[in-house]
DNA sequence: GAATAAAGCGGACCGCGGTCCGCTTGTACT
DNA sequence: AGTACAAGCGGACCGCGGTCCGCTTTATTC
């Protein structure tokens, strides 16, 4: 077997399949909304079986995730390799709250997705882009100092929620103002008293 | 129409039958978890047509929120008329750590049903019980002259949320006594810094 | 107790997520 | 090119959540 570039272990039939079902799950996406995405639609338009959409994304919604991160890459790019306050160059409280702020605003155009990418019980805790989520909060927090970064982590990260922030934004008329004040509190507390 | 004791404008045959759901939905859950109730299956044992569930609950999370709302209610009686520091009496700091060590501590016993109770989208925000824990946050928030109480709830609420605690103490192994102080560090840090 | 309206009831039915398994296609080796 | 085999594929199939609508029961009025 040998592995050509760009190669990651897919035959190249799989790879154009993935390719074909992204695009229909966008296209049905931008067409209907993310509850309207069903399998056997997404399957019909991209011209396969539906059984090609579970080997390739495991469910539902590993399929809306991975059209999440296409959406999201360049949200990771920015906090992780952009300019300051977001990228590397600033104070790590003054880039906790510019990630809230970003993550927040994120929401008006991303939000609708991230959220179908929700099942049951909460977000996927273990998925990869979650991880890295949490990845990042909890450096910035243990350059802060924060007592037991990892746990702070998860509950910061459990604000940013997607279901959440929309639910705020939309059924309780929270402006992207007052949601971001909030998250600089919490996270300048935690800052200012949370020490080891 | 003559309203008896007890009675909040249920037909006398429709309260039976909310019982017996609810009798049968408990010994599914006892026998077989939670992730095996089927609406079926407690219809068919409560004796009842399925549609009777969905009228009676609206959905099968509504059944599982009922069941609940009867296991926490002794919870619920306890923060808001129990001994401190539980209950009234003790200083609003002291009623925000017990409060969520009692939440956590919780989990073990009643976290299965909880869990299932969430649907998609993380916890059902504007449910009665929910919209109860947040009025008790947002309370001893506003007692602590935390900025913005109402929003500080929802983000408090967010980190209590049973498929998260279950998540840590499960599958990351996280124990109560972490859980609780991380938690008491989050709120301690608002009360000190958060201040209006 | 008869009449009547409304509330309740049940189970057939539907759509969707997810699985399964026999068939096909791509890949590596000769 | 030929062969062998793993990987991929597709769509029939299943189970469950949720809806719908004609029938039954209950409560009220006369």
């Amino acid at each position: 077997m040998i592995r050509v570039a760009g190669d990651d272990g897919e035959r190249t039939d799989a790879a154009r399949n993935r390719r074909l079902l992204l695009d229909a799950a966008a296209e049905i996406v931008a067409a209907c909304g993310p509850d309207k995405l069903t399998t056997d639609a997404v399957a019909r338009r991209a011209g396969v079986g539906k059984g090609t959409v579970y080997r390739r994304f495991g469910n539902r919604a590993g399929l809306l995730h991975a059209l999440a991160d296409e959406a999201g890459r360049s949200f990771q790019a920015a906090f992780m390799a952009g300019p300051p306050p977001l990228g590397p160059g600033a104070p790590p409280l003054d880039r906790l709250i510019a990630f809230g702020e970003a993550s927040i605003g994120r929401m008006r155009l991303d939000g609708q997705i991230l959220r179908a990418a929700e099942q049951r019980g909460g977000p996927d805790l273990e998925h990869p882009t979650q991880q890295l989520t949490r990845l990042h909060l909890s450096m910035l927090l243990r350059e802060i100092g924060v007592q037991d970064p990892e746990l702070a982590a998860y509950q910061l990260a459990a604000f940013l929620n997607a279901g959440l922030l929309l639910h705020l934004q939309e059924n309780r008329g929270m402006t992207n103002a007052r949601l971001t004040a909030s998250w600089s509190v919490l996270v300048t507390a935690l800052a200012t008293t949370g020490r080891r």
